[in-house]
DNA sequence: CGATGATTGAACTCATGGGTACAAGCTATT
DNA sequence: AATAGCTTGTACCCATGAGTTCAATCATCG
């Protein structure tokens, strides 16, 4: 079937396109931008320097497409992590265990390599802002402030400001880690995630919580 | 006096130094470390590119004491931020100047460009987590929770756990910052700051706060 | 005034790396 | 089999910029 060979084709190229921006990203992240050299991604990717070119016309953009694909799949990872917020059960445990997991995307390795990307090349780069930030951070408190307003109405919370409710417990979850983790450079184990997001609830809820869970 | 005129020469060759350091820190803010060229930062500090040579090693000790020394001039203000809690009179119109203080501090111009060039060198530049990390964030949280540890004694707060409570603080002021000002590329207004402030105080007085201010 | 030492500008060396050219090989459609 | 389009390795051009050298100049001190 031509179809499906065709298929294979516009596959098999569209792959060592996304294979060249995972190397790309990869190597930026281990060496930031400047440093960081066409070869090496080339070689990260596994194919040669020419093809690189010849998928992405020159190095400032294929650190925008990688950076741009990194921050979509960050993104993703982190609305997933929200769901169980639509039909909690016992809230205060629902919240510790979806910000225990938020922390765990924040610290991991993808995460912490893009944050750093990002506060490195923002002023060379500017356009990223409106790529990545408009489609990051705010979408996710955005996300978790509808959670909140839904949760404020079914009685089960007092968030009468839903957007600043989301900004102060994404704070209180993930301010802690900057300093903890010397800016992502060091590692931080479970055991002091489930520490950091139970005291972030217990605060968060002191000031949002009602008298039943 | 030989003293005053020895003053004098140690006093100029001082200056010198100290207008490469500034001069550096302002080009590395503007370029980042790889973009910016040592011929660059000789002009920004209206000296010779030998010169800037003869004062420091190279490019990397060049970059590391402009760091450093721009990073213990920002803990030195945040530090003479946290006075006003040493008396506080009314306790929580207090704390929501001194965070508004903080946030202040944390949006200014060498603030932001500081914390840039830490996210983007940390990796090529390890050693100045031990310099300027613990000595920055560490140790103001740690004043803060000074502070807070006496006003829980005197039973005007209720924070058990001053580290964690300054942690907390901390990120109430900060967390939302990220976000708002775009990675520090937005300039925030001081009426928004007030209300950052005035937030950040509500909430961390419903879990800290006693009955009188 | 003369000497010592820092400063200056300009030219230079050299390594790095972005980007391209080209000839040879591979793959898939006809 | 043959043609067309990617891919590959290698080699190359060229701009940039770190760090140095040197002769000339300036300031300071005895």
């Amino acid at each position: 079937m031509s179809t499906i060979e065709s298929m294979t084709i516009t596959r098999g190229q569209a792959d060592r396109r996304q294979a060249i921006l995972e190397g790309a990203f990869t190597v930026f992240a281990r060496r930031g931008y400047a440093q960081a050299c066409v070869k090496e991604v080339a070689a990260e990717a596994g194919v040669a320097k020419p093809t690189v070119y010849n998928h992405l016309n020159d190095k400032a953009t294929l650190f925008r497409q990688s950076v741009q694909a990194a921050a979509q799949v960050v993104l993703d990872e982190r609305l997933a992590a929200l769901e169980p917020l639509k039909e909690p059960d016992d809230l205060h445990a629902t919240l510790e265990d979806v910000g225990h997991r938020l922390l765990q995307l924040h610290t991991d390795d993808r995460s912490c390599a893009l944050r750093r990307l990002l506060y490195a090349e923002i002023t060379q780069f500017p356009d990223l802002i409106d790529i990545v930030v408009e489609n990051g951070p705010h979408r996710l408190t955005q996300a978790l402030a509808d959670r909140l307003a839904r949760l404020t109405l079914a009685g089960r919370l007092r968030a009468n400001d839903p957007d600043q409710a989301a900004e102060q417990l994404i704070a209180l979850l993930t301010g802690p880690l900057e300093a903890r983790s010397r800016m992502g450079t060091r590692q931080i184990d479970d055991a002091e995630l489930h520490q950091l997001a139970r005291a972030a609830i217990r605060t968060f809820l002191a000031t949002f919580g009602t008298a039943d869970g």
